[in-house]
RNA sequence: UGGGGAGUCGCCAAGUGGUAAGGCUCCGGAUUUUGAUUCCGGCAUUCGUAGGUUCGAUCCCUACCUCCCCAGCCA
């Protein structure tokens, strides 16, 4: 349970829209038919019983990254805060790109991170190559209303002919060619009886337009490509401009948010969808665009183009590398769905443009993972500490707490005996100023053990610090009458040499040092982190032998680990630092 | 410099005619058997700039400056 007031009113331009078409009624009279369906489907159908409806709609052509992250807590959050529904959809109109594996990937990612699609029974799990019925028979009713033609020219042509920023487009030859005319070639491309690229679907909208995307966009191509859905069913495609619209109308979506890079295409978006209805094609009311800031954080790449590289060139094991910035990754590295969800939240949704540092992103995974990760004792760079004064072969039970904050949660035993792991650097024969931790002279407690007297060290012919001496008080057993009359400033942590899980742990830090990776001319491999990637045998306390797949820990006084999903077998399991604990004495 | 957007604390981000929310960071201090956590306190006389309207402007008007997006048969 949280002790933490609750949160204040989260406001943004896209909820106060939300709020004033609820008040407004704007809505009210929105039918569903229980299916997406044109007109016909939703016309004489009950009222929606979902208030609004928003979806998040990618292609499947990849793997879903930190940025996605934002879109989909955007789109299922806001479904679930104003009793709506979110649509799961797959954008899949260009079948040269598109995987099943994606498919796939990017449900469960979604899963993952605490969203369903799934409400009141009904899979609302949509894919655009559903519509390609409805978009080609909205293609025909376009061209049969003088709306569309298909257009011969190369596409080297068409951009020519576009124009410039500055300077308005020339139209095509074949732009005011009869509807009838037009109607019979577009049957023909969609037989197959024209090449790739010989032509191509256009609205016709206005060549002299000052927003280039009123400027006849393409709305149909030719593509010969096998669809990972719709097989060799079709050689047309929609082009996302003219898809996206029908597919949000087609399934009564009210609230369609996307990035601000489409907002120049709005104006088709809403001439597209007003022609169709008028055209008794799609029921009222439409859906609406809005758009947001996409993500940007620093010392990461989100272009497919760089993760593709550095998948390809082996950079990184793979595009569920922990240091990857995708879902997969993100989820491997120990990051979990509270910490995603929180950062959604934290980081809010404008229109401006804005940098998020990425230890905003590692801030909410500590805050969840201080939350929800038991605690656990692992020696990171173990060097022997040996207690002179206590007897030979005796082994006798600690027991640490499972989480400071919930003791609900219950102790543990660990075995505490002669000779121990301590961490290299939780002993310094000369100490620097400020240092209270091992030094010939010092008491320090041993975490839920004893307060130790350091007495000095051995060094090798290096003058590597060996082994550390000490005696220990033996009244001064944590959790025994009197222990706490010691009073010591360090308190460092161990494991029973003779006990320890002599483990691999993957120290992960971040894939690249630089705050900007590749801005400007440089090359992002070049701003890579060399230490990104350090395993370790590190000697952990026993009972994290029984560790399962995927579940976390911190590990006290260095961080959060998982149990790594991929490499670690049963008894015998990996870690992963997701993250280190904030270090207020290394800084 | 055609069109479309955006500029509020170090980083995000509310507010939009009535005198600058909140979060994160940061800085103090308390508690602490994690140099962690938690807690308490502090942190914008000012809202890109310059004018104007108004009793009163971050909010309205004018001009300017800066940044982002658009000329795929990608999404």
């Amino acid at each position: 349970m949280s002790t933490k007031p609750a949160a204040p009113h989260v406001t943004n331009f896209i909820r106060n829209i939300v709020e004033a078409d609820l008040a407004s009624g704007k809505y009210a009279t929105r039918t569903w038919g229980g299916k997406p369906g044109g007109a016909s489907t939703h016309a004489d159908a009950p009222a929606d019983a979902a208030r609004i409806r928003t979806r998040f709609p990618p292609e499947p052509n990849g793997y879903l990254h930190f940025g996605h992250a934002k879109s989909i807590c955007l789109n299922f959050g806001l479904a679930r805060d104003f009793s709506g529904v979110c649509h799961m959809r797959f954008d899949d109109t260009n079948p040269e790109r598109e995987e099943q594996e994606y498919v796939d990937s990017i449900l469960d990612a979604v899963q993952w991170l605490g969203f369903d699609w799934n409400v009141n029974g009904i899979e609302h799990l949509y894919y655009a190559s559903d519509y390609f019925d409805f978009m080609y028979e909205a293609a025909e009713h376009l061209i049969t209303a003088g709306h569309a033609y298909v257009d011969e020219q190369s596409a080297g042509q068409i951009r020519l002919n576009r124009g410039t920023l500055t300077e308005p487009g020339k139209p095509s030859p074949q732009r005011d060619r009869s509807p009838a005319e037009n109607l019979r070639v577009f049957h023909e491309m969609r037989a197959g009886q024209h090449a790739e690229g010989s032509m191509v679907l256009r609205a016709k909208i206005d060549m002299a337009s000052p927003n280039i995307n009123m400027r006849d966009p393409a709305i149909y191509r030719i593509r010969k490509a096998v669809h990972h859905r719709t097989g060799d069913r079709w050689c047309i495609y929609p082009m996302y401009t003219y898809a996206h619209p029908i597919e949000d109308a087609l399934e009564r979506i009210t609230h369609s948010l996307c990035t601000l890079e489409f907002e120049d295409q709005r104006p088709f978006y809403d001439w597209l969808l007003e022609r169709l209805a008028e055209g008794g094609l799609l029921a009222k009311p439409l859906p609406h665009q809005y758009e947001f800031a996409r993500l940007n954080l620093t010392h990461i790449v989100l272009s497919k183009r760089k993760l593709i590289q550095l998948v390809d060139e082996k950079r990184v094991t793979g595009w569920d590398d922990p240091r990857m910035p995708t879902l997969v990754g993100a989820r491997r590295r120990g990051y979990t769905p509270e910490g995603f969800r929180l950062f959604a939240e934290r980081i809010g949704v404008s229109k401006a443009d804005s940098w998020i540092d990425l230890s905003v992103l590692e801030d909410c995974m500590r805050e969840h993972l201080n939350e929800a990760a038991p605690r656990r004792i692992a020696v990171l760079e173990p060097v022997k500490l040996v207690i002179d004064n206590y007897p030979d072969g005796q082994v006798e039970a600690c027991h640490p707490p499972n989480h400071p904050q919930k003791p609900e949660l219950g102790k543990r035993a660990v075995p505490f005996s002669k000779e121990l792991w301590i961490e290299r650097e939780d002993f310094m024969e000369t100490p620097g100023k400020g240092y209270f931790r091992l030094f010939p002279g010092n008491k320090v407690r041993l975490r839920y053990g004893f307060v130790v007297e350091c007495t000095g060290c051995t060094k090798d012919a290096d003058g590597r610090v060996t082994e550390v001496h000490c005696n220990y008080f033996a009244d001064s057993k944590s959790g025994t009458p009197g222990s706490d009359s010691y009073k010591v400033k360090g308190n460092i942590h161990w494991v029973s040499a003779a006990h320890a899980y002599a483990c691999e742990v993957r120290l992960f830090d971040r894939l690249y040092k630089a705050v900007h990776p590749g801005a400007g001319e440089s090359d992002h491999i070049e701003d890579l982190n060399p230490d990104s990637r350090h395993v370790i045998t590190a000697q952990l306390e026993p009972s994290l032998k029984d560790a399962q797949a995927g579940e976390h820990f911190q590990f006290e006084r260095y961080g959060y680990f998982v149990a790594d999903s991929v490499d670690s077998r049963p008894g015998a399991p990996i870690f992963n630092r997701a993250v280190t604990l904030r270090d207020s004495w290394h800084k």
